[in-house]
DNA sequence: AAAAGAATTGACCATTTGGTCAGTTTATAC
DNA sequence: GTATAAACTGACCAAATGGTCAATTCTTTT
């Protein structure tokens, strides 16, 4: 994944620049970090080029210097930030406990939506506009790794080691739940009053939730 | 919550129109049925008034001549969509079943999701953006509702009825996975095979999760 | 240290976009 | 039917924005 091919919408034409020099190198790492900051918060259509340039200390005509346009800038912002993005689902061991597994995925999630909400919120943005960018990515790439996730946990399931429901909506659960403290926090932030603790009780009931549900045993 | 005084920013700054023609009325409702769905595509910043001129099938002059500017459309529909889109919270019985009740409310908002996909985009895309126009709401109006909720919850727990979760999580909880299909559907598209069973497969998954959870009762 | 190339920028341009306005057409009141 | 108000529109404007370019400064190479 970190050097997969890159199903991204034009990504990278042709583009193995047979040398970068070290100031290249530095400045569109500079560049693209300002950007995801930009672009998480005010999506692409919403954030502009002398925006971006402001966060990264540079002028626009400089950025534009090392970037041919504004979404060249964005497509760049999406495969930097993808592969680190996905990185959990790739960690799931099919021998190992089911309980185990998901929950460490799940947690996994969520402590990303905790340290980098900025990713999160860029793939919202760009699936709400739906997904003109990466709308081939998730077709191809991400389609083969969930079906052999859900292969997987469909195994648990006919194992007898987890109740029965449709992998793929499992997945769709916790994506949603754990995403959702990234990409509604304005939404929790002015629901929650110690918002300290946000997270470790998103935590403590998603674990709940998840594995025992809301009724009680009955004895 | 119908009429109520709108924490939404700045909408209707004394505005009881005295009298409004047929012709007024009739309009200003195409309008905002127009902007929800241009509105809830691109977000704010995404659409512009001409775009939404045209789907209501006017110039862009008239609709101005009916909204003094782009902003007071976007509060507009927010007001119309708002009351809509809440309506499942105020219809929680506290002295009913308590996963019957839950259980009510997570379909009816599973099934809004399903049949208004536009409001949930419309609260997305504001939300992501910081919720610039409706955080006044959310603090004052929607808290109370939730406070409320989330003390009949607090009860069933106690009563030992449900199993120990934070109220407020379980909350998030419903809302991230029942909008998601509304928010992301780009994305479950993409992942999905048979779309037409999509929500059938949705609920029941959703149910088994919410009130089961993933592991099966060891005997 | 000087030549060559890379990096940087202010000024500029074309397009898009929110919004205005004078003037015309349509509906309503009498 | 005619006067009055409401509805409507094309043409226009100013600001914002993505992008270009000639000219200047800084690095690197030899």
């Amino acid at each position: 994944m970190t050097k997969a091919k890159s199903a991204i919408k034009n990504a990278d034409p042709g583009n193995t620049k047979p040398s970068a020099t070290r100031i290249q190198k530095q400045n569109r790492q500079i560049i693209v970090e300002a950007a995801l900051l930009v672009f998480s918060d005010y999506g692409y259509r919403g954030s502009t080029v002398a925006q971006i340039a402001d966060a990264a200390n540079m002028s626009k005509a400089n950025l534009l210097y090392y970037f041919d346009s504004k979404q060249a800038v964005y497509l760049s912002v999406l495969e930097y930030t993808l592969s680190e993005w996905l990185q959990p689902l790739s960690e799931m061991n099919p021998d190992g406990d089911p309980a185990d597994e998901i929950w460490r995925y799940a947690k996994a999630k969520l402590a990303m939506s905790k340290s980098k909400p900025e990713a999160s919120r860029l793939f919202a943005n760009e699936i709400l506009q739906g997904a003109p960018m990466i709308g081939e990515f998730l077709q191809t790439d991400l389609r083969v790794l969930l079906d052999d996730r859900c292969k997987v946990i469909q195994q648990w399931i006919d194992q007898g080691k987890l109740n029965s429901v449709s992998p793929l909506h499992l997945m769709f659960f916790i994506w949603a739940t754990t995403q959702h403290y990234a990409d509604f926090s304005a939404q929790t932030a002015f629901l929650t009053d110690n918002t300290d603790t946000l997270f470790d009780d998103a935590e403590s009931s998603l674990k709940t939730l998840l594995f025992n549900g809301l009724l009680p045993l009955k004895s």
